[in-house]
DNA sequence: AGCACA
């Protein structure tokens, strides 16, 4: 049996996530590692005790999602392998773009209101007014992924965006003070990209989730993605 | 193991 007979969804759910990473840096990571597959609407994260070592993330299409799942399935994050599962349950982000969470909404007070109808039985007290307004979706930018294709985690990096006065000195540099570093490659003819080998595929990720994004100059925020095997 | 939107 899979553990998976949910039909396929913009989100996805992941558990035996390491419960010892502090929230915000998990939801970061998160974003990092899952952005090369599309672009993300949101990460969703809570430490509360039934919620602790689980994620969702949300993808803009549903093929992301699915190439999220497939290829990031067991993948060692921060030393334990991600289950991924289709969220059971649409995301409240997407509900409000599609209009169908106001009914939502509207449904759950609904239900609310008859559960404390039948336990309050002795005293009559029609109350219920929970009227919460807050949305404010965490947004990430990032403009790199345009053509959406599977990217497997590779112990080799690709980093675009680059300075053309980036060296492979500097980029040296930046990389060896991870774990596993191996080697920079940068190609002559081509400006403005270059290739940082590590031993394995989480020892890459771990890089390429902290130096995400990292300026070399201000205009530069270079991009780092799995390189293509 | 555990499916939410602080």
């Amino acid at each position: 049996m899979l553990s998976g007979d949910i039909p396929p969804s913009q989100t996805i759910y992941i558990k035996n996530l390491n419960e010892k990473v502090k929230k915000e840096e998990l939801k970061r990571s998160l974003y990092t590692l899952f952005s090369q597959y599309g672009r993300i609407l949101d990460v969703v994260a809570l430490k509360t005790p039934k919620l602790r070592g689980q994620a969702w993330v949300v993808f803009t299409e549903i093929t992301a999602a699915s190439n999220a799942v497939r290829q990031m399935q067991n993948f060692p994050f921060y030393d334990k392998p991600m289950r991924i599962q289709y969220a059971k349950t649409k995301s409240d982000c997407i509900a409000k773009e599609d209009g169908s969470y106001d009914k939502k909404k509207k449904q759950e007070e609904k239900a609310e209101r008859k559960r404390r109808a039948e336990e309050a039985q002795q005293s009559t007290m029609p109350n219920g007014a929970t009227a919460q307004n807050g949305g404010s979706t965490a947004s990430f930018r990032h403009g790199n992924s345009s053509a959406q294709e599977a990217v497997a985690p590779n112990n080799i990096l690709f980093i675009e965006n680059l300075p053309h006065e980036a060296t492979s000195m500097m980029l040296e540099m930046l990389f060896q003070q991870y774990p596993g570093f191996r080697e920079v490659r940068m190609i002559e003819a081509k400006p403005g990209i270059a290739f940082v080998e590590f031993e394995d595929d989480q020892q890459s990720s771990m890089a390429m989730q902290t130096l995400q994004g990292f300026k070399i100059t201000p205009q530069n925020p270079m991009t780092i993605t799995f390189a293509k095997k």
